[in-house]
DNA sequence: TTGAAAGCGCTAACAT
DNA sequence: ATGTTAGCGCTTTCAA
């Protein structure tokens, strides 16, 4: 159990002053090449490593990141955090994590734990009840101490602060008139996240288009709980008139394709079935899902990106405070060629 | 955007010491009942929340561990996490994230990156690689400088710390009694995690049990790639002798399942199968599938509590440091009543 | 080019 | 019961 070197001692072994030390450590200008040398090298053979609560504390910084998410058993949120973290051990952030369980509790406990100079910022998806109850004085909280905040997915439409989304509502839209190009005319919802934002802008995006083509009809499965989502399905899909679901999320999708399994009909041929979110589950149901990809973890990625810079620009004016990602359509065994 | 306060903002207010104020925010029994009501009361007032930077510099404790994970796009680790961040907001300790991916090189840099003093200690789940190459230095390394490490689920069995595992060897064991009382005589176990000592110990119970049991045969399809795994199931599944699969882990068990599918085997009936880990894809798989449920939370949960009674009863000696926890079979679709 | 000194916010041993 | 003081390890201004 060696003892951690510090500043100092690298500075008494060298004869040298703790602050020499520090400026060298860092290539200031200040200090000459020589001295730079040996003291890294002494560095080195010592494994010095800064203390990072001294810096934080002298430096007002704490290079850690937040990340509140609504739960962690889901690929989506998994792949996003994935991103963040690979972003982040990039720039020598370090994340801590906070699962809020989808509870609007959990996540004002975290975020009033972590406002304190603990984090210099916030990563935050909104809770199911956070978005339902529409109450988010706490992420203006976070605003007004003058911390980072950067939304994604499921973001507050009202609040002014950074967010990073996908093309929720456009994709919808694209997804009607794939459909609608296989010559599919009855088309059916079917989602179990009517509650939250990210749900009810692909349902706007699809009824807009479906609107505004008088041929198509649209259907309706939503429901939170399995067991009734499956009775609707069921029923739905006996009156034997859809040509085509989409799923909102993975879990309408996956339930959907089982239906389709009881019922013995044919998928692709007789029903065709797209769903969001490009899912484990997805790829290993079978057949494959045809699936939104959201790109999560670029989502990830680029959510980070934006906040290190939030970070690191200080005083610089965003011009887009909103940038969504464009989803793609990935085509696999519930579709048609 | 107001002002932090601090002890001294708040001594000063209230004509009072900074430790005075400190030891009335800590209920010190130095300090008179009068003057906690009052100092309570002016930093709930305003707002105060100790400098966790400057409370961790001086107490030589940061409240925060690292938890390194081989993936995090992965029910049982998601839920594992859950369990960990759980426990650990519970008694107010953070939880910093580092993702492997199953790489020794990422695994050995984030121990090190942490190791400064960052956290007080390491949860940690062996990187595939690193089980591979069974090269754990860096673990030692956190041994030797004094900070706690506690391994879950992928160990390392030559090195001497905490471990929480699960009962691997005794379920596969268990899993054979289980089938063979349902007349199968034929098993064939799937796995795609043979690299990792889970794996092979699952593999070790069953052959022990088989070697034991005269009419038992026992085959294998044991591959990491996913179409490579799908051939070699195929070839098993058409010599049409296999009565069921135990699969010793999620995909090999879902591909298992999907091949069945696609040869028209039906499940259960004319075969079972048997499947590790409790997850998603297995509860929405149909039909739904049988599995050894790792009870992955508790697991978590358990973890957690171990390192920190480790970090608070600091010289206690202990017994145990190898945790079982028992796994359970969950009887659903794939298996018969 | 190097060093001395102050201070980030907190705690605790040691006065008073 | 309250206050004084020193110091955790680091950075940075200012002086030498």
């Amino acid at each position: 159990m060696n003892q951690k070197p510090t500043l100092k001692v690298l500075a008494e072994k060298l004869q040298l002053s703790t602050s020499t030390v520090s400026k060298a450590l860092k290539d200031s200008a200040e200090i000459s090449i020589e001295t730079k040398v040996r003291v890294k090298e002494l560095a080195k053979l010592m494994g010095y490593r800064p203390n990072t609560a001294a810096a934080s504390l002298r430096n007002r910084e704490t290079r850690t990141i937040a990340v509140v998410l609504p739960e962690i058993v889901n690929d989506f949120f998994g792949q996003v955090l994935m991103g963040i973290e690979e972003e982040a051990s990039q720039h020598n952030y370090k994340i801590v994590i906070c699962i809020s369980n989808e509870s609007y509790v959990k996540e004002r406990d975290y975020v009033e734990m972590f406002s304190n100079g603990a984090v210099d910022g916030f990563i935050i998806a909104a809770s199911m009840e956070t978005q339902e109850l529409n109450q988010y004085d706490h992420y203006n909280d976070i605003l007004n101490s003058g911390l980072k905040l950067v939304m994604f997915d499921r973001v507050i439409d009202d609040l002014d602060c950074d967010k990073i989304i996908v093309d929720d509502a456009a994709s919808g839209s694209r997804l009607v008139d794939f459909l609608k190009k296989k010559g599919d005319r009855s088309l059916c919802v079917a989602s179990t996240i009517s509650k939250l934002s990210v749900g009810q802008l692909r349902e706007q995006g699809i009824k807009l288009k479906v609107d505004n083509c008088p041929d198509l009809k649209l259907e309706y499965v939503l429901e939170d709980d399995d067991q009734l989502f499956m009775q609707k399905m069921e029923k739905t899909l006996k009156a034997n008139k859809t040509d085509a679901i989409i799923a909102l999320d993975q879990r309408s999708g996956i339930m959907a394709l089982n239906k389709t399994k009881e019922l013995n009909i044919k998928v692709p041929e007789e029903l065709q079935i797209i769903c969001y979110s490009n899912s484990t589950m997805a790829k290993y149901s079978y057949p494959q899902l045809t699936v939104v990809d959201q790109h999560s973890k670029e989502l990830g990625k680029k959510t980070f990106t934006r906040i290190f810079n939030l970070m690191k620009n200080k005083d610089e004016v965003q011009v887009t405070r909103i940038h969504t990602l464009k989803t793609t359509l990935l085509e696999r065994g519930t579709t048609r060629k």
